[in-house]
DNA sequence: GTCTATAGAATGATAGAC
DNA sequence: GTCTATCATTCTATAGAC
């Protein structure tokens, strides 16, 4: 019911056993340990901790429920391992985004985009870190895990639009402060989406794109720019 | 674990017995049944459904158990009533507000404001959508007032956006859509607030407002807006 | 109205066979 | 690795005394 602090896992680089094809993957995962995170991840994120049990998670793979114990330690551990899954999926698109040198009117919109299409994985993620916040207990390599995430988000969109002003091609602001505004503003979407099932998501998206560039472009009128506004839509 | 559909409850106007003093009251609850409504509130958002239990909100009160069972039927029709309890009390701050016909500058600072002083309700309230949303049956009632709840938002900053664009005092553009806009980021805020623990909701709240003057007042330099701007702050 | 006592169901976790 | 069987605990809910 309340989460311990356990750090300590026999979860090696298991290898599903040749002789059982696994039942419900397809995920992505490549081992029952993962398949195992990734099920919970899904689970915990559309209820949470405490009402989802251990038989939930077996049922939906389709295992009994003392094999989750033969991966981890206990419930608490499993979903530790859900949430890394998490942070895990997330930075993938991250890093995605990062390595690309696009210039910064693309990176913004193509940031934009990320957070309408992979809608599910980063509400899972906000979801589990707003389950895992109301927790008693709290470990340390998710705390930082977390808070590593949002920094991430705010410097990669920092840098880009630091790197518009400098070019010239942005109208002069606090980038920071831009940059932890669209990303608050992307987490009320996430929320919006789920509490209000008949919630706009593109619409809520657009809005925020229309703020941004009339800002960046330093004007109302967003129209003539819609050029570069529409990109990459 | 699951919340079934619940409605009938024996609460009544339920005054609480003279001979014995309300033990932990002062929330402004006026009888046992509001005050377990109340309480149950409290844990609900502060950790969800599932993992509070009876005995948790009995305690908190300091009675037993089974007296939850003479106010409410069951865990979730308590769990309703909070709810209930919950968009009651956002509702109220929302009238207030409604009330008085002040000019349109002083009502969206009023609103900021409200959502940086009322935190802790508001928060109350987004939280347990957000746990209820996820659960597995649904209460027509609440779905319904919660729906109106946000209604009411947009409404409220729809109008008086849409008012002070017809006097003449702000730029065009789609009152509807701004009002969204506001509330949405308002409702990241609530998250930020709880997921990162050092979020600086000020400067949060700040930044939305010098947002909402640059599109209103069409223009980017704020300073020069700031008599208006840090009204009532 | 409030409490004591307890029934009845579900859950997390372990031991041990295969 | 995966399953069967089971224990210990915890929780919701009820019956009934005061």
């Amino acid at each position: 019911m309340t989460l311990g602090m356990i750090d300590k896992t026999h979860r090696k680089e298991l290898t599903p056993s040749r002789g059982r094809p696994l039942s419900k993957a397809g995920k992505g995962e490549v081992n029952r340990g993962e398949q195992f995170a990734a099920t919970a991840l899904d689970l915990f994120a559309e209820r949470n901790f405490a009402s989802v049990t251990i038989k939930d998670i077996a049922k939906e793979i389709g295992v009994n429920t003392a094999l989750i114990y033969y991966y981890y330690k206990s419930k608490e551990d499993l979903f530790r391992a859900a949430i890394e899954f998490a942070i895990h999926q997330a930075f993938k698109n991250f890093s995605n985004l990062q390595a690309r040198h696009e210039n910064p009117v693309d990176v913004i919109n193509n940031w934009l985009d990320n957070h309408v299409q992979l809608y599910a994985p980063i509400y899972k993620f906000v979801k589990v870190s707003l389950d895992y916040s109301g927790s008693e207990t709290k470990i340390p390599i998710i705390d930082q895990q977390i808070r590593q995430f949002y920094d991430e988000e705010k410097r990669i969109l920092s840098k880009c639009i630091g790197r518009g002003i400098q070019q010239g091609q942005f109208v002069a602001c606090d980038p920071d402060a831009l940059a932890l505004f669209i990303s608050t503003y992307l987490d009320g979407v996430m929320v919006r989406g789920v509490i209000l099932n008949d919630f706009d998501l593109n619409q809520a998206v657009w809005a925020l794109r229309q703020q941004i560039w009339a800002k960046l472009f330093g004007g109302n009128q967003v129209g003539e720019k819609s050029g570069l506004m529409t990109a990459n839509i």
